[in-house]
DNA sequence: ACATTGGTTGACGTTTACGTCAACGTCAGT
DNA sequence: ACTGACGTTGACGTAAACGTCAACCAATGT
C-alpha cells in the first residue's frame, strides 16, 4: 500500500518498510527510497538533497536516524531541479511548489497566491521574450558559421560571397 | 525623474569629447556616457558596471581616470543583463558576447564557435521545454484559483448569502 | 578658497547554493 | 569482534555576483 503515514508513526521498530527501504531491500510496492538513490536517479549529491531540506523543499521521513524519500519528495524535487534551470531561487521555489500542493481555501490566502503566481508568469514570459531572441541570435550566428566554413579556402581573405 | 543637471559648457582645458561626456555636458554625434548615466539607463548600479568590467565584458574608454561608455558597450551590457535574465553565469555570458562581435576566421576558431554555440542552445531549448511546461502549470493554477474565488462562500466563512 | 558633486580604486562584507571534511552511528558480512 | 559501506549531524570552505564602506582625486558652483 502506498498510505506510508500510518505505519511510520510507531516508534522505530528493527525493521519495517521504512528500514527496508534504507538498506536497499526491495519493497515492492512502496516508492520508498535512501538519499543516494535519490540522488542518483536525480544526478545530484546527496548534500544538495539534504540542502533542499534545509531550505524545506523536501521533508521526507525518517527510518530511524535514515532519511526515506517517497513519490511527494521526488515530484518536489523534480520541480525545485526545473525551477533552478530556469534560473529561480530556492526560496522563490519554495513558494511555488509550496503553493502547488497545499489547498489553501480562505479567500486571503488564494488572493496571495495569485500574486504570487501572476508575479512569477509575467518574470516567465520576460524570459520566454529574452529565450526566443537569443535562440534566434545563436541560429544567426550558427548558420553565419556553417557558411563560412563550407565557403571554399578563402583563408584570410573577407568574404567570397558575391 | 531624474533632474538632468545641464551647465553650460565653456571652454575645456585639456579636456576632449570624452571629458565633456563624463560631465554630462552634451557630445552630440557621440553617445558618449558615464557610469552613472548608463547604470541608470538599464536600472543597474555603477558597481555591477565595474564588476563587468572586472570580468571582461566591458571594457570601455576612458576620459582621464573616468570611465567613458559608447554604443558598443551598451550592447553588450543589453546582451549580458539578458543573459543574466536567462540565468546564465557572467563566463557563460562573456563567451557568448565575445563570439559574437568578434571576427573569428580560422578554421579550428570558427569549429569551437559552433561547439560552444550548440551547448547553448540546447540548454536554451532544454529551458523553453522547461518553461512552457510551467508556465502551463502556473496557469493552470491560477484558473483553479480564481475558480474558488469566484465560487461562493462555501468553505471557510459561511456568510449569508445576498 | 572651499564645499559640493561625481568618479576611482581598494578592501572587506554578504547572500546563495552547495562542496568538503570530520566524527560518529549502524547494520551486513566474514 | 572487526571491517566496510552507507547514513547522520555539525562545521567550515568556496565561487559567483555584487553591496558597502573608506580614502582619494578632480572639475565646478559660489
Amino acid at each position: 500500500m502506498v498510505a506510508v503515514r500510518r505505519t511510520a508513526s510507531s516508534a522505530i521498530g528493527p525493521a519495517d518498510t521504512a528500514t527496508r527501504a534504507a538498506k536497499g531491500t526491495s519493497a515492492p510496492t512502496s516508492g520508498l527510497i535512501t538519499i543516494t538513490a535519490l540522488a542518483q536517479e536525480f544526478d545530484i549529491t546527496p548534500r544538495a538533497i539534504r540542502f533542499y531540506e534545509d531550505v524545506g523543499l523536501l521533508t521526507p521521513q525518517r527510518a530511524g536516524r535514515n532519511r526515506v524519500y517517497a513519490q511527494r519528495d521526488r515530484t518536489r524535487l523534480k520541480l525545485t531541479l526545473r525551477g533552478k534551470r530556469l534560473g529561480l531561487s530556492l526560496q522563490e521555489i519554495k513558494q511555488l511548489v509550496d503553493m502547488y500542493d497545499s489547498p489553501s481555501d480562505t479567500v486571503p490566502q488564494l488572493q496571495a497566491f495569485l500574486q504570487v503566481l501572476s508575479a512569477h508568469r509575467q518574470l516567465l514570459e520576460q524570459q520566454r521574450e529574452d529565450l526566443e531572441v537569443t535562440l534566434a541570435e545563436i541560429a544567426q550566428h550558427e548558420s553565419r558559421c556553417r557558411q563560412l566554413l563550407a565557403a571554399p579556402a578563402s583563408r584570410k581573405r573577407p568574404r567570397a560571397a558575391s
